[in-house]
DNA sequence: CAGCGGCGTTCGGCTCATCGAACGCCGATA
DNA sequence: TATCGGCGTTCGATGAGCCGAACGCCGCTG
């Protein structure tokens, strides 16, 4: 998987085209380009301008970033107790990294579970950072310091991960999915 | 928010230049490109080439959709029965939308329920499509057809979602986390 | 103090991205 | 058959993106 990057963004430009079942004049018309710069473009040919890119972006109603990134395949499991353990020394709080982010994807995939006691504080992360918690068990008290709430079973919160937060328990066998994603 | 592409990304690498401590002068230098290039394109004038965003992307090593899409803030509930509930027309299951995917971000977050009965057979999402399942409850039987899983609470598959493919309850009161990943 | 190195901004020249036009090919129609 | 309209590719001209250099500013050192 070593093609350049503009490779990809060929690729991903004519997949897209073709997959919305529109010519390439016709995409440049509505894009407002000369059919010449779509055709080298597809042709991975050249260097294309962000204005060039995101007119095709928005004509294929496309998020502009998913012109630049490819995907990945097949059916992966990972059983109940057997993803990877991240242990918290303060605090009664268990994670497991089920999905961990590759590359060109944005996110991480956990299920974290703890026990009444010392609530597990959370150091910012990098800027952009969201977390998405979808209580399964128990009951929780999450969020941004000072702007917690209480959460059961089925509730959902998401909040900014990029500034102090913290996860505390209510009752034994507290559990929840955490979808930490990236911007 | 109606900054354009430009200003979006010039704020983006500003922003993860100053984070990473780095003067313009060095990014630029890193990145093979002359300072005047950098400089202009931070004040969001000009219309950058592809080239010039990846070599400034490898440098400040992030993806580089994480260049051209901004976040969002806030912390946001959805209680449990309150998401947006879309049903199944011909199986016992029932989907109930907490995240929908907002501009510039590529997923959107489930809770699923289902009874024993009629599989839900889901057509082909959009290529690039992922589907991650995290059960929560009960036994599924998932993924592609032919390529079909059986999962217990706390279990965890990922699968493309833009073939064909279906989930199935084996007991009653099944669930789990689905997160929709398109790439 | 003067000199140095680094900073970010501005400038003018060169290269190439994008333009419109031309081209050859194809399928449909009279 | 010839004509037409649409297709995607190639070509040459124009304008702007990117280059290196110059500039003024700043902080540090002797």
């Amino acid at each position: 998987m070593s093609r350049t990057p503009l490779e990809e963004i060929a690729a991903a430009v004519r997949r897209e085209r073709t997959r919305q079942e529109l010519s390439l004049a016709e995409l440049a018309r509505r894009a407002g380009l000369a059919k010449s710069t779509l055709s080298q473009l597809e042709a991975g040919a050249g260097n294309p301008s962000v204005e060039t890119l995101w007119a095709i972006a928005v004509v294929l109603d496309v998020p502009f970033s998913r012109l630049v990134d490819p995907p990945a395949r097949g059916v992966r499991v990972v059983r109940a107790g057997q993803g990877v353990v991240i242990p918290s020394e303060h605090s009664p709080f268990t994670g497991t990294l089920l999905a961990a982010c590759p590359p060109g994807a944005r996110r991480d995939l956990h299920v974290i579970t703890a026990e009444p006691g010392a609530a597990r504080s959370a150091h910012s992360h990098i800027p952009g950072t969201t977390e998405h918690l979808v209580v399964t068990a128990g009951r929780w008290v999450a969020g941004p310091e000072g702007e917690q709430v209480e959460l059961g079973p089925g509730d959902y919160a998401c909040f900014p991960g990029d500034r102090p937060h913290s996860y505390q328990a209510l009752e034994p066998g507290t559990a929840a999915v955490l979808v930490m994603e990236y911007v």
